[in-house]
DNA sequence: TTGTAAGCGTTATCAA
DNA sequence: TTGATAACGCTTACAA
């Protein structure tokens, strides 16, 4: 049969104190409380293994020491970077983390966000989503605004309809980056492998190789343009797309790790080699990409800090409102094996 | 300035009735109400976009609708997977998931275990842990039967010195199983890589091990037996060791995935090839595991599954106690390419 | 069918 | 320095 916890008020009776006083030293106020009855309070509060009720605190306090994270997906080695992140610097400074997949969703999304509402969460993570438009972008700046005016904390950190202080990866720097690096190997037909349609990030990299490609004065090829989503199992069909075409790249760059991954496998077999035969790039650098044979060359995020500073911003927004700021961090290329200099074949 | 979000009071006065009618119609209590003021109500509610405050809610309710999840590291897939699995149900019945990161250490369990107490968490589950022994046994079981008296369920997803229900994957089975595996291809020498010291799912893999050498009466040569520690780095240094040998195994038994990956990895750099210079095969079966080249055999585990089961069990739990139970899940062996039968070198 | 009031476990205000 | 007491926002006896 489920027995409560001791609350304050045993602990006072047991200690001969009034609850204020027992409070006010488990709460450890700044009150001034005699060290005798201190004593005799901490005394009892050992006694009865009492610890306060988080609920019964934030409730009175209105705030929940709650941070929540929304991701698309926790499984996702991107997404689960990020949030360790996130529960680090939240464990550390005392608050739990509360683990949300939206799957890009926009309807999940919201329905997230009134929840974490509901249970008054102190901040609210938000990445990994981030369609150019929707029909909830409206619904979704709603809920932000209530949350934000009744002292909670939102931060994006990705692209997103969400009005919200933000930090990001240098999407476009990156993207510009890693294909002009592609075409000082000499590289002069480059396909570009997209995430799902509409969503900004993917958009993002997609201009930065554009960029890249237009500097360059290459016109693209509108076959160098393949529909992914983000997916192994998605670039595993890019992959199919590729080995379809009449004239084949001698390079593709993929506006994801996992994308890329897919790529190198669907190619691989078909029989292409890598890099000998084309030459592949990602972006992200997740754990694995150094492991894959071989070893892809990528964009390298700090996923990790990214999730720490997005906590920390949410730390220093809870502290004192401030003006909503869009920080973007730069990013670097991790030259490895799965490119090398273009060769006629 | 933060602005307090309209209380139940708000929404009576508005549509002027009590606070107990408004309660009764938001909280949807079966409790009989006129269809009239059940619209009045409503209508308000609707106006002042009224949400009922969980924090107030669960403290009266003595429960609140909390599951947490305590992982090793949630950005190991492993754990990711699991996670996953128990966010999807958790979610589906209106369950919030705390994500909490214990890198197996006793003392970050305790501490996660009593804030998750002071939070009065509906469901704990565990997994990603367990030590043979630690100092804190004690310690961790006395936390978990005070969750347990005040109503809080507890499930443990993998051996621990926690005692819980539990639901678990065939550890001793399966390895015994791929052990076997590769017996039946002819190899004679095979080489086990454990997992961090005194972790007992690694003991137990290594007993499956044990048992599977043992009936084909082949003696454990000592040099077979190399310590890593679940990373992929481990398997790196395990691979190092395993070049020293003068008699090279034919097989190694990584006793999971990311060893394996790291085994691989360091493998190949010294200029081995696998499968043909020795077999390799892993344990988890990881969504990488049929990504990296050659794809790897290893023990097939419904992560994903198993996370669900272990909410559900929760759910189970909370709606009425049982005896604690102890399931344990088959898993099935995945031949992929980083096997091959037993040649003379 | 509706309302009054107590209580969940805290903390803060006000008096003493 | 200590103690009553109200309040946080909700639900639920108990009365009406």
């Amino acid at each position: 049969m489920a027995t409560p916890l001791p609350s304050i008020v045993a602990v006072a009776k047991k200690a001969g104190v009034s609850v204020a006083t027992a409070s006010r030293v488990m709460s450890s106020s700044t009150y001034p409380v005699s060290e005798a009855t201190r004593e005799k309070v901490l005394q009892a509060a050992q006694e009865l293994h009492y610890t306060p009720n988080s609920l019964a605190r934030s409730l009175k306090a209105q705030h929940s020491k709650l941070l929540a994270v929304l991701v698309g997906d926790n499984a996702d080695p991107y997404f689960a970077q990020v949030a360790r992140g996130v529960e680090e610097i939240a464990n550390e400074h005392g608050y739990l983390t509360i683990m949300c997949n939206t799957e890009r969703d926009p309807i999940r999304e919201r329905t997230y966000l009134n929840t974490l509402q509901d249970y008054r969460a102190d901040g609210i993570i938000i990445t990994g989503s981030g369609y150019n438009h929707t029909d909830y972008t409206d619904d979704l700046n709603a809920i932000v605004q209530k949350i934000q005016q009744r002292g909670g904390a939102v931060v994006t950190l990705s692209p997103h309809v969400i009005q919200a202080p933000s930090i990001q990866t240098d999407n476009v720097g990156g993207a510009r980056e890693i294909t002009a690096y592609l075409l000082s190997l000499g590289h002069r037909s480059i396909a570009f492998v997209s995430g799902p349609e509409d969503v900004t990030v993917s958009d993002q990299r997609q201009q930065g190789y554009q960029q890249a490609m237009e500097a360059a004065g290459i016109a693209i090829h509108p076959t160098w343009l393949i529909q992914g989503d983000f997916t192994q199992s998605g670039g595993e069909r890019a992959a199919y797309q590729l080995t379809q075409l009449a004239e084949r790249p001698s390079a593709v760059f993929a506006c994801n790790d996992e994308t890329a991954f897919g790529l190198m496998n669907g190619l691989q077999q078909q029989g292409w080699r890598i890099p000998q035969d084309i030459s592949l790039c990602g972006f992200g650098d997740l754990p694995m990409a150094k492991m894959v044979v071989p070893s892809l060359t990528t964009v390298h995020i700090a996923l990790r800090e990214l999730g720490q500073k997005g906590a920390q911003k949410i730390l220093a927004l809870l502290k004192e409102p401030q003006e909503p700021t869009e920080e973007i961090l730069p990013n670097t290329i991790i030259k490895r094996n799965s490119t090398i200099p273009f060769t006629e074949h």
